[in-house]
DNA sequence: AGAATAGTGTCTCTAAGACAGTATCAA
DNA sequence: TTGATACTGTCTTAGAGACACTATTCT
């Protein structure tokens, strides 16, 4: 219990970032490589520290979606996911951590040439199969991140945030596939998709050159929440899994 | 761009909870009065600074639970709700507050006879209407927590968060209908409830004392996710409401 | 018997999933 | 024409919601 003359503990606070975004079909999050100590020359998720004791948390996030990874924070979706501070996360002492989840549509350039040099997209397969390892608690705050969109895509029009505009349903389906881990049935998907008032509107113009029939382009509704939701195929139970 | 000399701020952390309850078929709230300044004698979440350098964070909001409810965390849903951290949230200087969603049956005790004096259970609605202000940003925590457990109520078991075992079908249908806000067709929540695999389990003993025929007894399943999911009614689309 | 609460059955409609078939391009 | 991709239609079944009915208690 507090005397009177206790003060409560000062505490250091930085903010990570799970960038997401799809290449080439697959799910991948943005990794730098770290340049100091603790766990220097490992990946890690972008973040740091709060600027001054007057910067906003989110504030904070967008500026190192900036520096670290050169997007700009107003055309991303980005949401908090919590905070992570576990004593003993970090070496240096006690740092509290909020993880923010940001999802971006595919980029023309292969990485962002920015400040923070071995910034790289990395297929999330690979930290969770344990072949890449991440710094810190980095793999579970990704884990949480990706937990999210997941359940994110079925209720919320979050899985255009990860498609350049104007976008082909083919391209959006291959969002939920990747998010989810999960083969889709394209037929229904469309019939799907297009049932939902406000999800997508198909812009005037269409098609696109591939090989094959061109695809109707749409770009994103002003509905944000979907009904009825694109439902997830189900997980076994516990009593069906053998 | 820190320079060489700069040094990340030091930052207070502290700790407030969310703690709901059903009361009476309205869901309540935990509100502490405020012994100090600021805002001495409003009401407001309970909660409060870490301990020590060394406390976890989920320790310290399982520790405020005692303290100030004197609840114990080991027999009560308690998940994270985010931080909260604008510059500005609290006049005494930059703290930032990491909010926790904990769940109580409803208790035998109207309220708790804790330290905190001044502590009881509030209607939620009292505060959402406006008539009851919260302090600093507690409304927008609540809220927050409110909105989490609706949508968790769906897809999730914590609806028997709420409940003592062994409970009826029908008080477990209060659950749903006093966090939703809406009224559910007894018959058609019987069918779906019973239909769920591992929700709820028949404890052999039935029958209760009320009026009228006596209700089959239930306590939770091992099943904490839904399949299918108990949906909630549709919320009106931008398009619909007129 | 009547009121009250608990629980079952049945019907309709929407939406999910499986899958056949058609359309429009390039080579 | 063939191959490839885009899209439409149709059937079956599961689940949501509406609502009539039966069951078991208390007074």
């Amino acid at each position: 219990m507090p005397d009177a003359f206790w003060q409560p503990p000062s505490i250091l606070l930085a903010v990570d970032l799970v960038i997401l975004t799809l290449r080439s079909s697959k799910l991948h999050v943005l990794l730098v490589e770290r340049g100091i100590e603790p766990y220097k020359g490992e990946h890690a998720l972008p973040g740091g520290f709060l600027n001054n004791v007057d910067e906003g948390i989110l504030a904070a996030a967008q500026r190192e979606l900036r520096e670290e990874a050169n997007l700009d924070a107003s055309q991303l979706h980005l949401e908090q996911l919590g905070a992570y501070g576990d004593p003993g996360r970090d070496p240096r002492g006690r740092i509290v951590s909020v993880a923010y989840l940001a999802i971006a549509p595919g980029l023309p350039e292969p990485e962002a040439g920015a400040d923070a040099a071995g910034a790289s997209w990395k297929p999330v397969e690979e930290i969770d199969s344990g072949r890449l390892e991440l710094a810190f608690d980095h793999r579970w705050i990704l884990a949480d991140g990706i937990e999210r969109a997941r359940t994110k895509l079925e209720r919320s029009s979050l899985a255009t945030a990860f498609c350049n505009e104007p976008f082909t349903i083919a391209e959006l389906q291959q969002v939920y596939e990747a998010v989810w881990g999960v083969e889709l049935d394209p037929r229904n998907f469309y019939r799907k998709v297009q049932g939902v008032p406000g999800f997508i509107i198909p812009v005037g113009a269409e098609r696109r050159t591939t090989k094959g029939r061109p695809a109707r382009l749409f770009r994103r509704g002003q509905q944000t929440v979907l009904h009825p939701p694109l439902s997830r195929p189900n997980p076994l139970t516990t009593s069906e899994a053998n």
